[in-house]
DNA sequence: CTGTTAGCGCTTTCAA
DNA sequence: TTGAAAGCGCTAACAG
């Protein structure tokens, strides 16, 4: 492995000379740096990372923290955080945190100790103290969080869902159903978007609330939905507000026999490709994964450089799209 | 941020004693261990990372280079991987290459630059020189690939692919299609299963081939098998024996009106919670994906402790999943 | 078992 | 614009 030293001597300058052309960053005589480049490629020189890192106090890593890249809608959001991170010349590390705060505390305090650049996470229902962790000075931004002191991406999906249940009303369902997890903050927005949808059409604003865990518990998602279309009054009309419980209530619903749209209606988050291979294909509230993923990429890179002050949040757009599982067919 | 020095002026030692305290590398006079660990603990000290990546010559990161995350196969693959990798210490980045042979090269010279400790890769169909970009020095494990100058870990999709084409045909379909990607060496090994049942089953090894290419263009799944299934002698059963046309495929069945298992008998790779939410449910090849991750996590990290020599192979199991898609009513 | 010391390879003042 | 030189914080010989 050649060092910079090996390079300095066959160019015959100063290694600050070979960092200097070598990084573009001060002026360097364009003779020099010409030299500079050919002994490099010639040696097949390849700077020394942690050697950088160590002088620069920093690296060109960012730590991605989400609950699990095997859900679609997490493996989209670090598909597109990847995506602009790298094009930035950044690596990502990938941390599931299964929204355990321990598991987050310790993606924490490796980000920390390595002097990644900055970090961008799904906290967990438990707040963490996050600057504790990783020093005031290292840029934070949180997705979905109900984090007040870092940056934050966001959906609207309060609006959304209020589409979808005025959506829901239209089509003449009488009993929605809201299904959530409430202890997420998100859930509890979304749910308030649910209630405005039926105050708005001028019913009582009684919308069935159904709670759900998806930790596969006692309250697992298929088994509460099975028991709620059990009921002598069952719910003619679902909204899944929540990515995690959409394949269960799905489940739930086939497994009864019922017929999408016809015997009830029904909207999920978030959109796949499968859920149109269904027939009736199944409406969804989309939220843009990857975009999210590009987007926090640019916040983190972008505090990087200009250090502004004050939290900045950025707020993207979920789309309701209907298809048949919604369509309320005689 | 306290240094190691800050930790030894505090407990009364020198900063070798602490390093070796906390590293619990060479022994030391447990008195002397507990006050460093409390001077550490006192001062928030946390070792920089940076600087003992530089001193050790390795980092513990691992590089995990796949086509695109967003495919729950490779999802799961990386949950397997980072589960494993962080349980031993180790971050691990995520790459994504699109199977794009530059971006392959790229991911690992920054393995090289970076000193990861190791890396795991789907190589791109394009052979690389993976060694000329990491270093002899660093091991490597690939996923899948036809190199053979590394451990890999595989699985044996040519035994579940035969499996798979012995039920199709016992099940008393007449004209089975597999349907494969051919410039990927690991299809061809499928292939001849596929050809291998035939043969046992004393029919003409003339099952059709299909070919496909995932990559949206000309030859885009949906429109290829779309095109198959308007052939005048159209087969009665589809093998797709590749998980990145199985959504395609079953989307150009169902938009021709064709029922599963009745009209076409089909399995496809790979498992997915939502494949058995279509009725019929849909058949599958299940590669064990996450114990993919696992396996090959272990072989890295096995590879820097222990340097054995020669190639390692590991071999995993598919299982044939029968369901309704593949269960001939008449 | 413990301390002293010499760097790892790079970037960045500081002078020239 | 260039070079000399001082470390970044840590670990690993090497001596004691």
């Amino acid at each position: 492995m050649p060092t910079i030293d090996d390079v300095a001597v066959k160019a015959q300058v100063s290694t600050a000379t070979v960092s200097r052309a070598l990084n573009g960053k001060s002026s360097v005589d364009p003779e020099l740096a010409e030299r500079v480049r050919r002994a490099a490629a010639e040696l097949g020189y390849q700077p020394n990372g942690p050697a950088r890192n160590l002088r620069r106090k920093t690296t060109a890593t960012l730590s991605l923290i989400v609950p699990d890249v095997t859900h679609p809608f997490y493996a989209s959001i670090s598909r597109g955080f990847e995506d602009t991170a790298r094009a930035a010349g950044y690596s990502v590390v990938l941390c599931n945190t299964d929204d355990d705060p321990d598991k987050e505390r310790r993606y924490l305090e490796v980000a920390r100790q390595e002097c990644f650049a900055g970090v961008v996470m799904c906290p967990a229902p438990t707040a963490t103290q996050i600057d504790d962790l990783t020093g005031p000075t290292t840029p934070v931004v949180t997705l979905d969080g109900a984090c007040e002191t870092h940056d934050r991406v966001l959906v609207d999906s309060r609006a959304a869902v209020e589409r979808a249940a005025v959506h829901l009303i239209s089509q003449g369902y009488q009993r929605l159903a809201c299904v959530i997890e409430p202890a997420c903050h998100t859930d509890t927005g979304r749910l308030a978007g649910f209630h405005r949808a039926h105050r708005a059409a001028g019913r009582a604003d009684d919308g069935q609330v159904v709670v759900c865990r998806a930790d596969g518990g006692p309250s697992d998602p298929y088994v509460m939905l099975t028991a709620l279309l059990s009921d002598p009054a069952p719910p003619d009309a679902l909204l899944v507000a929540r990515h995690e419980l959409a394949e269960g209530a799905l489940r739930a619903i086939a497994e009864r026999g019922l017929r999408l749209g016809a015997d009830i209606g029904v909207v999920v988050f978030d959109d796949a490709p499968w859920l149109s291979l269904l027939r009736p294909a199944v409406s969804v509230v989309s939220r843009p994964a990857y975009a999210i993923g590009t987007t926090a990429a640019r916040q983190v890179l972008a505090r990087l450089t200009a250090k502004s002050n004050g939290v900045e949040d950025t707020a993207l757009q979920a789309d309701l799209i209907v298809r048949g599982s919604s369509i309320r067919v005689p």
